[in-house]
Parts: C-alpha cells; structure tokens; sequence
DNA sequence: ACAAGCAATTGTGTATACATAAATTGATTT
DNA sequence: AAATCAATTTATGTATACACAATTGCTTGT
C-alpha cells in the first residue's frame, strides 16, 4: 500500500470520526512527522481530503479540518432529498422485485436488531447500508452513484452529532422498509414520497438531539 | 499565481475543449518537460483533475484522460435532471420575483441572439449561465451548488459533442424561459416540470446529432 | 519459430533540499 | 506606551534525486 493512502485513510478516519476536530490545522510537516512520512504523501493526502470536502485551504496558507455547523445541515439535507429520491424514483423503475422485497421483510423485522447488546447499532447500520448498496445497483447510474457516495462522506461525520436513540432507529428502520415496499412495488412516486418523510423525520431528529456545536461554517 | 494552478488550468482547458482527446495518457513526466515545470505541481493537478473527474487513474500505471461515450450521456442528464429541478424547486421556493421576470424577458427575446454573426453562440450562452447563476443564488445552498458545479464541467465537454443548430437554440432560449417565468411565479411545480423538459430535450438532440464517436466509457 | 525468462528502460512513489512567502516577534521611533 | 517596520522563523511551493515496480524488448533454449 502507498504511504499517501495510509496518511489519507488515517486522516479520513480521524476526520470522520471526530478525532480532528473541525478547525484543526493540518500542517503538512507537523502530520508527517506523526505519521512518519515524508511531506509529498501528506500533501497528496490533504489534496483528497479537500476535494472531498473533509478539509479546507485556509486563507492563503495551510489546510483545516472543515467544519459541519447545524445551521447548514438542512443544505446538507437539501442536496441528500435531491439525490436519493431520484435514487429510489429509479430504482423503482428498474429494481429487481424479490432482493427488495427480501430487504422490506428484513427492515420491517429490524426492531429486534436494536437492542442494548449493540451500543453502537452495527446491525440496524448494516442493513440500512444494504438497502443503499440495493438501490445503487438497481440505479446503475455512474454519476449519481458518485455524488451519493461524496455526500455520503459527510453524513457519516454528522451522524455523530445526534444521539441515536434506540426509539428513533426503530422508526427509521420503518421507513426503510416502506421505502424498500415502495421499490418493490415498482411505484416511483411512493419511492421518493418515502424517502421525503424519512429524510424530514432525519433531520428534525438530528436538529432536536445534536448538540449546540458552533463550529465555523463550511466555507 | 502558482505553476500547480497553471498547469491545472492548463490542462482542464485542454480537456475541455477535446484538444486532449479521451484516453490520452497524462505521463508526469512528459507533461512537465511540456508545460516547464517540475513533476511536483504537475501530480497535483493530476491529482484535482482525476477528483474531478476529467481524468483517472489506468490500472496501476499513469493516468489519462477520461471518456464520455454516448452510452453514459443519460446517466449524465440522470444526475443532472435530479439536480437541477430540486435547485428549479427551491428558486421557485426562494427567488426574488423581479430577477426571473427579468430574465424571463430576455430569454423569451433571446432568439435575435442567435445570428449567423455569432458562430460561437456567445450571446445566448452567457444568457443561460445568467440563469444558472441566478438560480443558484436563489437556492443558496452550498452543497446543492457544488454538485451541480462538479457537474457542469462534464456538460461543458459534452457540448462539444453536439451541433448546436439555431433552430435548437431557440428552441432551449424558450425551454428556459419557461423555467425563469415559472420561478418568477414562485411555482415549483412548474419549474421542476420544465426543467424536466428542457433537459429531456437537450438529451434527445445531443444524441441524435452527435458524431457517432466511441470512446472508452468513463470507467 | 515460438515461448519463456531476463535485462533494460521507463515511469511513478517517496524523500529531501532549496526557494519563497507569510506571520510573528522584537526593536525602534514617535 | 503604542504603533510600525524589519528581521527572523516557520510553513508551503517547487525542484530534483533516489528507489522501486512494471512493461517491453531481446536473447536463449526447446
């Protein structure tokens, strides 16, 4: 493995998973001694991260950790509603009927997933990872695979900012299941109807639970 | 300004503009004995053109210049259609009245723009990026923008493909003056409807006037 | 003659040295 | 004492040298 990519897959770790904060300098000489390499695997690290949308250049010199502040979530969520019911609207028009029938009955069963044992709710967040996989192969779409796979870089970093309580998930895994019924149905409309209310249920969860974090806006 | 910024700007120019064709190999080292300067600044504008998507890396070794084939123009205008009427959506939602009034005036008189004085079309562009703009402040939202940005840069290749007869033009002047007058009457209904129309309309003369080229598809 | 293996060349990955620009600190002047 | 200018320091931008991997071509053996 090339050293840029260990430095890029540790930084994205520690971006997405909040042990770099939002606001922290990324110095290119500072990290390269942390990570034992040499500056030009770094600098085509934070290259990637800021294409990404992870970090940011900062005024004419050096690079930060960008931020994710609660006043642009419902931009986040804005572009997300644009792009996934289109995802669901497509995949109802071309989606296999049985694998999505397969994940309703699963999602419609996930409530006994959700349980105290699983603090960190791998198993609901695997089959909610299911059915994304489902629909991004029943879209077949290159682009629009890519632009959900960009955004969803940054909806995992803002998914720490709520607390996901177990009754929340238990009534997002419903909405799953009617957003996989409606694929399977082959209804394009109810697809992306489904996918509206869970996207709004999402973010009101999210904005009533997040903490009050004020770090600076995305740029 | 820096040479990494020079020889990016160099380079997505030329890709641009087909003047680096699909499948050119992008060697660091010929690039910067060609542009003059050194391969460091070059792999970084390697580095944001493959981020962008105008070129990718070829199995192991090098990178080139990435293709559109024809066979992915509808998974283009797929991501675009889903952009662009949730972004009609929301300006229809948002915008001022008086901006799309009066950008509905000039595109419904856009048609005397489109001379044979004019091979370039630059009248009629200009007017249909002032709507692009608009319709983007209108929306104010920076992820929605980003997306829709990252992917015009792939439309503006693919133009190219086509011819852009006036008959046509006019035809899209008018397109999008209906999108301005249904923005204008703060109707997003309307707006995301012809916008769905205009871009099914762009999509079906591209591909029935486009040479019959057939470049590796886009990975 | 064809295939397989080895060598040589070419190109990318990484490290490091040097140049340059910006920020910070200290000193001097008002 | 405060403000401004200069100098030093620090961090990024660039160039280049070195290491390594892959591909290609040549040679040799069957």
């Amino acid at each position: 493995m090339r050293a840029s990519d260990r430095a890029y897959a540790t930084l994205h770790a520690d971006i997405i998973n909040w042990r770099l904060v939002p606001g922290t300098t990324l110095g290119e000489v500072e990290l390269s001694e942390r990570l034992g390499v040499s500056r030009t695997p770094i600098r085509e690290a934070l290259a990637r991260l800021t294409a990404e949308g992870l970090a940011e250049p900062q005024s004419g010199r050096g690079t930060v950790v960008s931020g994710i502040s609660l006043d642009h979530l419902d931009e986040l969520f804005e572009l997300r509603s644009a792009l996934e019911c289109r995802a669901a609207e497509l995949a109802a028009l071309r989606g296999d009927r049985d694998t999505f029938l397969e994940l309703y009955r699963k999602l419609a069963n996930a409530g006994g997933l959700i349980t105290e044992d699983d603090p960190s709710r791998s198993g609901y967040y695997r089959l909610a990872g299911e059915l994304d996989s489902a629909v991004e192969a029943a879209v077949g779409n290159h682009y629009l695979n890519q632009a959900l796979k960009n955004l969803r870089v940054h909806l995992v970093r803002v998914r720490r900012l709520g607390k996901d309580n177990p009754a929340r998930l238990r009534d997002a895994a419903r909405e799953h299941a009617a957003i996989a019924l409606a694929i399977a149905n082959g209804n394009p409309t109810v697809a992306s109807a489904a996918t509206t209310v869970h996207l709004d249920n999402s973010l009101r969860h999210l904005l009533s639970t997040a903490p009050d974090i004020s770090s600076e806006p995305h740029s």
